[in-house]
This record gives C-alpha cells, sequence and structure tokens, in this order.
DNA sequence: TGCAGCATGTAAATAGTTACATGATTAT
DNA sequence: ATAATCATGTAACTATTTACATGCTGCA
C-alpha cells in the first residue's frame, strides 16, 4: 500500500494539514494517487503513532484551527528507504476501456455521448497541468533539482492526456463511421 | 464498482470458467482491469444470485471438473445498461510517479535501477499486446465489428505502453545527467 | 439567511489483497 | 518424486468508498 508513501512524500515537501495534503492531491499528483479526506485523516493517524510525523495545533484568524503535519526523522527515512525498494506495478482501472471492448451491444451514438463527457474531464486535467507548466516549469534548465524531478511528472501528467485524447479522436471517428442501429 | 461488469463483458464474448475469466484478464484486458481468481470467484456466486449468470458443470478427462458460467438475458440487459450510463473516472495508482516525485532524496543510480526494473515489465506488456494485434487484428478493415471494438482496446493498450517507455527515456536521460552522489 | 470554503472526523459498507487449503492431471 | 498447470474455494485482513456529523468564517 502507498498512500503511506504519498502522504510522506507530500510532506516532504512542506508541512500540511490533513485537509491540505487533500487538496493537493486532488489537484496535482492526483491523476496517478487518488485519497478522500476520510482516508487522509486516518491514515495521519497511524502515521504519527508509527512516529513517521508529529503535528502541531494551528490557529488560525480567518479560518478553524488546523492540525499540521510534519515529516519527523524516521519518516524520511521511511520514505528514502521505500524509494529504492522494489516497485510495485501501476494500477490501472478504466470502465471505459470495458465499455468500448463491448460497444458493439449499445448504439453507437450512446457511446459517443459517453466518450464526449468523458473527453471533456480529460480535456480539463490536461488544462490544469499545462497550467502548472507554465506557471511553474516554464524554464526547465534553471529548476531546482527537486522541481526538475515534480517536472517529470507534471509532463507525464501532460503525455498521459494527450495520449488518451489522440485515441479519443480515433474512437470518436469510428463511431461516427458506424450506420446508427445497433448491430 | 465495476468488477461485475467486467466479468459481465468477458462473459458477453463467450462462457467460461472463473479461472479462464482469471486468465484472460491476466492476459489480455489485464492493463486496465486487474482481479484476483479469489476475488473473480465470490462475484461470480454474486451475480449468479442476482440472476446475471448461470453455470454448467462441465467434467474434463484431462483436467479438474470447472464451472462454466454463461450470460443469462438480465446479465446482458444490465451489461448494456451500464455501457450507457455516467462513466465514472479511470482511476491510476502509480507508485512509480510518486518516487519520481521524490527522487532528489535518493541517489540517482539508485531509481535508475528501480526504473530499469520497471521498463521491463512494461516493455513485456508492449510486446504481448503487439502479438495479439499481429495474430487477430492484422487486418482491421475486414474484421466484424465485435472484433473492430477490440482492436481498439488492444491499441489503446500499444499506445499507453509506447507512451510510457518514451517518458521513461526522458526520465533516463535526465538521471544518466546527474552526478552520483545525492543532494 | 443561505451558500461556499475551511477543517476534522466517525461509522458502516464494500472492495481488494494475502494467506491458507485442497485435489486433479501432465510433463520432467 | 516433484513441479507446473488446471481448478475452486474460505478466512482474515487491509484499503477504499459512501454516508453521516459538526462547526467556523466570509461573502452575496
Amino acid at each position: 500500500m502507498s498512500l503511506k508513501h504519498a502522504i510522506l512524500a507530500t510532506l516532504s515537501r512542506k508541512p500540511q494539514s490533513g485537509y491540505e495534503i487533500a487538496k493537493s492531491i486532488e489537484g496535482g499528483i492526483g491523476f496517478f494517487w487518488k485519497a478522500s479526506h476520510q482516508q487522509i485523516y486516518k491514515e495521519l493517524g497511524t502515521l504519527e503513532a508509527l512516529g513517521y510525523l508529529v503535528h502541531k495545533d494551528v490557529e488560525q484568524d480567518d479560518a478553524p484551527a488546523k492540525k499540521v503535519y510534519r515529516l519527523a526523522k524516521s519518516g524520511l527515512k521511511e520514505l528514502s528507504r521505500w524509494i529504492v525498494e522494489d516497485t510495485s506495478s501501476a494500477l490501472i482501472r478504466d470502465p471505459f476501456l470495458i465499455k468500448i471492448f463491448v460497444g458493439h451491444l449499445v448504439d453507437p451514438k450512446e457511446i459517443l455521448e459517453a466518450l464526449g463527457q468523458y473527453r471533456q474531464k480529460r480535456v480539463a486535467t490536461l488544462e490544469r497541468f499545462e497550467a502548472i507548466q507554465r506557471q511553474y516549469f516554464a524554464k526547465p534548465k534553471d529548476l531546482p533539482l527537486e522541481m526538475k524531478f515534480q517536472n517529470l511528472v507534471v509532463k507525464r501528467g501532460i503525455s498521459h492526456a494527450r495520449n488518451w485524447l489522440e485515441w479519443a479522436d480515433e474512437v470518436e471517428e469510428f463511431l461516427e463511421s458506424l450506420p446508427t442501429p445497433p448491430s
């Protein structure tokens, strides 16, 4: 399980509250790791009990108090250990591909509509990543090492999204070439 | 949850036993939907209880008896209904990207090695898909409709794998350009 | 006043993994 | 003999999702 390590990795950049971790996962690295706030709060408790994290209560004027977690030494050690250990396979679960797999069972028009909706989400994701790249990674050669690594992740997100959209174009073309009634 | 529908989709092609479903998922559509045999056996029970499947005991001379499941009418109906309903997002969980995200924490050599191992798996997957395409989808225009849809899925697998490998080349180049000691 | 965003959680249910268990047949 | 492949499962545990619950601040 790597939610632990996703959280440790996020906190290795800067101390954050559970809420902030949830947001930064959702808005950034979320394309390759998803987690709900409930899951994150629970995991933060576990990680603190293991001694990987410590938290501090922070009062705020304009918002409710929050618990800001930071990486303890043993947390950084655990993260480094995990990075070099054998990597388990990526998990992909894409229901849309199951639909395409048996697409002949329904009217092509219906799949075209499903594709359209799905595509919109992907386009939005792509645009978010491109905006991040423009904003933070415009001059890749001048970046500090840490950000060069982060840039590789953003690039993966962009490339993946574009690659998917190209495939979607092909699917769309194919669906449009089919006669309307289902087989 | 779409394991249900992944199984219904697999069985819509031809009746199969749990063991065969597990194998065909592993060797084919497994890149976008993973499931263990334990999970499949349990789910087959559930789906039969729901009336979506029926099974027949089949004796064999050269192997133990098996339970061959086929799609009932209501199962096909459920599958068709699901295809046209709103599609939930793809789930990607890629621990390797977390590692790259915080790659500056360790010696580049170590990540290079992890990348090498990971790449091998992806290359193997790509080759398996390419073999499938050569064998079954060599002449896409002559294929029956059903197989044209399946071909789109195989193409997605190939494209995804190639796209990942291109990115891996870039990562490798970057890692090799770094001085050996960690920052 | 009502809604959106900030902030943290518990509880219940479902999904998925890992470990264990059994037994047949075929090839080395 | 013994390992590999075929074949089906149970049990325990872990991970994840969904529903519920609370309360604060700032803005329209």
